[in-house]
Parts: C-alpha cells; structure tokens; sequence
DNA sequence: TGGCGAGTGTCAACGTTATGTCAGCAGATG
DNA sequence: CATCTGCTGACATAACGTTGACACTCGCCA
C-alpha cells in the first residue's frame, strides 16, 4: 500500500510518515504542486493526502488534475478547520474524504484505512454493458468490436450512466458529474438535455437504441 | 431519499430538515435512542445522521445495533467536537463518516450526498412485500415479474404504505410525505384521493387487488 | 496572430406527462 | 335519514423533456 503525502509543513508532513510507516505502508512526500505533479505521473498511489493549502498554488489544483486523469479515487483532503469552502469544493471534485487540521494520528489512520478498504471494491479499467465497452483508460468507446467516435462530454456522460446502470441518476447527479462544480450550470438542465440527446442519436446510429431511460421527474436511467 | 435524523437538540434537528429537505431528501427525526430504534426497524434509511451523545443512552448503543442488523452502511456521526474517542470509536464501528459540532450547514450536505454516492456503488436496494418488488435505485416496481410504470408520486406512496405495511397511516402522515413541507396541500385530502385511485387502479391491473385497505376515519392500510 | 471548426452551452417553441382540483356520486356511520 | 367520508372521471395547468437552430469558446493549425 502506498500513500503520497502532499504537505508543505515539514514537521507535520515527518511525523505522519514516521506514524503510517508504523501501520506498514510505504510513505512518499511531496512539499509543492511542481513535485507533487511529478509524482502522481510517476506512480499509481493507493491514497493520497492532500493539503489544500499549498504555498505555491491551491491544492484544488492539483484535484483537478487528478479527476481529469481519473486519479482522484482515493484521495483525502487535509485543510485547515476554517477553510470549509475548499473542503466542499474539494468533496465535490471527486475527493473521497477529508480531514481538518488539526487531527489525531489515529484519525488519519482510521480515514486511510476506510479510503483503502474501499477503493478495492472498485474495480478495472474496462466497463461493459451488452454490446457496449467502455476503455476508461484509452477514452474509448467500441460497441459490437467497431469504435464509436464521442465527445468528451459524451464519453463522461456515458460512463457515468453505464456505471450506474440499472440506477437513476438525477439531473443533479449529471450535471455535478460533467460541471465538476461549476456553480453556474448547477441548476441549469438544458445542456444535459443536449448532451443527452447527442448521446442517444450516437448509440442509435450504432445499433443501441433506447438503453437510455428518461425517469419523469428524475432523471435517466441506463437499463435493458 | 430518506434520511434519518437521531438528534436530541430539537432547534438544531429543526433546521437541518428544513435545509435536507430544500435539497430534496425525505426527512424524518428521532429524538432518543428508543424513537430511533423503532424508525430503524421501520423502514432503510439512505443516510442517517447520528448525534453520539443523547440523553438517554449513548448513541454508540444505536450504532452498534446498526451494525449487528448490516445497516451501518451510510451513516454519519454528529459529535461535540471534543469528544475524539467517540469518533473513532464510531468509524471503528463501521461508520461512513463524521462531523464535529458546531457544522455548516452546507458542509453536512456534502457529506451527505457523498455517502449517498458511494452506497450507489454497494449494490442495488430493494425492497419486497409477497409478489411485489421494489427496486429504490432503479424507481421501478416489479409485480410477478412483470415491470409495472408508476409515477413519481405513486412510487413513493407506494414505497410509504409498504415500508409501513400492516399499520395503518393516516392521510397527514401521507400529505406531509408527498409533498415534503407544501402548506397549501396539508389539509386537502383530495389529491390523495386521486393518488390512492390511481396506485389501486395499476396495482389491479398488475394483478394485485386488495393491498390497499381504506381505513374509514383513519386513513389506508397496506396488507393482505 | 487570426481564423476555422469541433465541441459545448443557450434558447425558444413545442409535445408530453404528471398532478392537483372539482363537482357530483357512493358508501359508511350513528 | 342526515351527515360525514371517501371515490371517481374529467379537466386545467404546471412541470418536464425534446428538438433544432444558434452562439459562444477554445484549441489547433495555417
């Protein structure tokens, strides 16, 4: 198990190493983005701690850049107690947890533990569903072995669907999905409705008519 | 989505259903450990936010019991901010997650929509009553088999009666759970007429009469 | 740098569905 | 029987979803 700490305060970033080290995980430390960043190209980490509050840029940087390359799975975020925004941003981003400054070893322990225990259950790179494949990896899409061109918000609202599958997602759900948290889109469906729309001519024409459910009142539902 | 509230301090459960219920989640309040087991028993809650410390038994007691039913998945602890050991007593006990009082409002929203999320991933939710199946993720009804359409507001009535079966509930019980908090339909019936009339009419079709029994003066009755 | 084009979000008009209202009738109650 | 409660079908309308056309943005390549 291996676990990157990103934290600009050395003696705290010390002594949670010399405390995980004890539970046997295998520690590394990245004091700024510019290291940080280099790291997390390097190296799959099991978790990541994550100070939001860097010296040399914001660590909701950093999230970003790991949601974007599907990393943000497995994630904690440390700030400071008072900082409550960055932590709701930072949840919505696809953190998967957080922890206020300051905490008890044991604390950290008990959150890394969960992180862990959890993230195992979520399985491969590849989703199916019928006809259809999903590489996660490759951003690509092929149904009946021939690859079918999406967009890349397509490509996130489908896998979103197809990892729901057989579930509704609200309207909500997508657009905190697609938006990661743009405030403005929030409450705004019409571009869900777009995309949606976009989605299901692409399926059709592909041969995969009508997997995409609409729930009145809900929202959609990817089913058979 | 429904949520269960295990707080004592009334002013405070107060107006985190008030905020839950803007977010549109289904609210319900227990103010001691006794309430509170019987809400358990009486129907799967989403989410449900426990207070640690409540006057007539520590709510680690209800957490516990939680835990021994499988029904410790989803719930938030809500514990003075002192009280350390409560906390990871509580993770320890299966707990999703916790939050320190005194918290924002905002911030208990996030948690809750983040542990709602990962409960999508656990598997699907149904709920069975003889030949009728309800699947809560999926919002579909399944009699012998065969997948019956109902709206919105006739699933949850549904969903209500069932989760209450055998009891009989009055119609302000069912007002204020369609509506949520709409003053203007709290003492019109009507619209629970028309409701009712519709559930029976498609619950016939499907094969199933006589679930739902009028209870003259009191109100309706799921049973055989 | 500036212009092109794919990709995204916005909008208005329209079709669809759900939901509450109502008036009148039926059934229960005492 | 008088009264109260519940049932029903028809209806208005509000909420919702769909569509196509369009405008804006942003990366890309000349």
């Amino acid at each position: 198990m291996k676990i990157l700490i990103i934290e600009d305060e050395k003696q705290l970033a010390k002594s949670m190493v010399q405390f995980l080290k004890e539970q046997s995980y295998l520690c590394e430390v990245a004091y700024n983005e510019k290291d940080a960043n280099e790291k997390i190209l390097l190296y799959d980490y099991d978790c990541i701690l994550l100070d939001i509050s860097l010296p040399d840029g914001n660590g909701l940087n950093i999230l970003e850049k790991l949601k974007a390359s599907n990393k943000a799975d497995g994630v904690i975020i440390i700030s400071a107690r008072n900082s409550v925004d960055d932590r709701i941003k930072g949840l919505n981003l696809g953190a998967d947890d957080y922890l206020s400054k300051p905490f008890f070893l044991p604390e950290l322990n008990a959150r890394v533990s969960a992180v862990i225990r959890r993230k195992r259950f979520a399985g491969s790179n590849k989703v199916s569903y019928h006809e259809i494949t999903v590489d996660l990896l490759g951003k690509t899409v092929t149904v009946n072995d021939t690859e079918v061109d999406f967009t890349r918000k397509e490509f996130d609202l489908l896998m979103f669907l197809i990892s729901n599958k057989d579930r509704v997602v609200s309207k909500n759900a997508i657009a905190e999905h697609l938006t990661g948290d743009d405030a403005d889109l929030m409450d705004k469906f019409d571009f869900i409705y777009s995309h949606i729309k976009n989605l299901k001519k692409k399926l059709a024409e592909a041969g995969c008519e009508d997997y995409i459910k609409t729930v009145y009142g809900l929202g959609y539902k990817f089913s058979t």
